[in-house]
DNA sequence: GTTGACAAATGACACTGTGTCATTTAATAT
DNA sequence: ATATTAAATGACACAGTGTCATTTGTCAAC
């Protein structure tokens, strides 16, 4: 978490910042990235980076766990528009978040994000679909998933049933980028997958 | 992949090395290990590992490769004694990777890894399941795994179904080590999740 | 057993980038 | 106006990487 001193800062330099930083995480990986390059693109010193934020890991998380928290809002919208069909809602999110990336800026910065994936960015990735699991637990989401047509016997199936969408789409979003799959393929794809996971993996005896 | 110079060397100086490299990869996650160590440890000058190695990253593949192609091993046996039944399969071999860990070294050498995944190291542990169909073609493993029992209609859906299994299997052996699990609890979880994958995610209506 | 040619080993060193800290500057309260 | 607290600054110590000129070792050929 970045430090208190981050979120006294005057709305418009704290903007220039978050700027700069973006600028930065798009360019390369956090791992190549370089605080010099940040502090000069804001135009601060140094020691003030220090000031606002742990480390190079904590600025990013932070502009990552913002991006994040933006998706989030768009997967519960697409979950209300399907009224509550999670299938059809985490494909449409998909496609959606697909569709928006051309933008270069947004396109690498995720770009960078999905080919170094360290658990905690995973995490937070997965968390844009399992955030209200966590936040408000399983009883909360029940609201707004249609659980009629899940082929589920508890809210415990139903943690796991998110669990595993989660992972697959996750690694569905990873391939798009290491395999530079273009978004018709990629789409497909996923298709395929949710298929499979909504009929069974095991013949019916 | 390590330089000419690396596979040249006499089998005893090869292995001290290796161990030097297991070792320091146990103590710590990659980004964070330290050449100075290996090579102190190993009894080698820092100019030969470089002689040895491009650089950290390429040392550190090689172990873990080293690791995945005896794990992939294990697995294949698996598939075997279970006459080609992936899930039980995968199940047992899930299994027999807990059990073996209470090893401090190896243990320490995972959970580093698994604690921080990129995407290279995800894809390496992926590979240990998937490994077959990349290196022999979907054809070839086909003859490993019974297929009657699955319930796909193409060989394309064998490719995806494998790949949700890899995903799933995956992200559960990364969790266990995140959130701190028991064996017991993880396997627990890890079963209801392959439940949930053989029945199928929607009600067939 | 001397020479030459190639392979491997070495460690000093240049370079890059991080995080700290003593000091200065600004803001706010009394 | 003064005291107090918060923020900004950049020089610097430190750690670790990768390189390279030089040395050492190996072995085939004569």
């Amino acid at each position: 978490m970045p430090k208190a001193t981050f979120f006294n800062l005057p709305e418009k330099k704290r903007h220039s910042l978050i700027k700069a930083m973006e600028l930065e995480f798009s360019r390369v990986p956090v791992f190549e990235a370089s605080i010099a390059n940040i502090v000069k693109t804001a135009g601060i010193s140094r020691g003030s980076f220090y000031q606002y934020f742990e480390d190079k890991e904590d600025a990013y998380y932070y502009i990552l766990q913002e991006q994040a928290n933006r998706r989030n809002k768009q997967f519960i919208e697409q979950l209300a528009k399907h009224e509550g069909n999670l299938f059809e809602a985490i494909t449409a999110f998909y496609y959606e978040l697909l569709i928006e990336l051309p933008d270069d800026k947004e396109y690498n910065f995720f770009r960078n994000a999905l080919l170094n994936v360290t658990h905690q960015i995973e995490n937070i990735f997965i968390e844009i679909i399992e955030s209200n699991v966590k936040r408000d637990g399983i009883k909360e989401i029940s609201r707004l998933i249609n659980k009629d047509i899940l082929n589920i016997e508890s809210d415990k199936e139903l943690t796991h049933l998110i669990h595993i969408i989660s992972a697959v789409a996750f690694r569905n979003f990873v391939e798009k980028f290491t395999k530079e799959l273009s978004d018709d393929e990629a789409i497909e794809r996923f298709k395929v997958e949710m298929k499979l996971l909504k009929k069974g993996l095991a013949k019916t005896t």
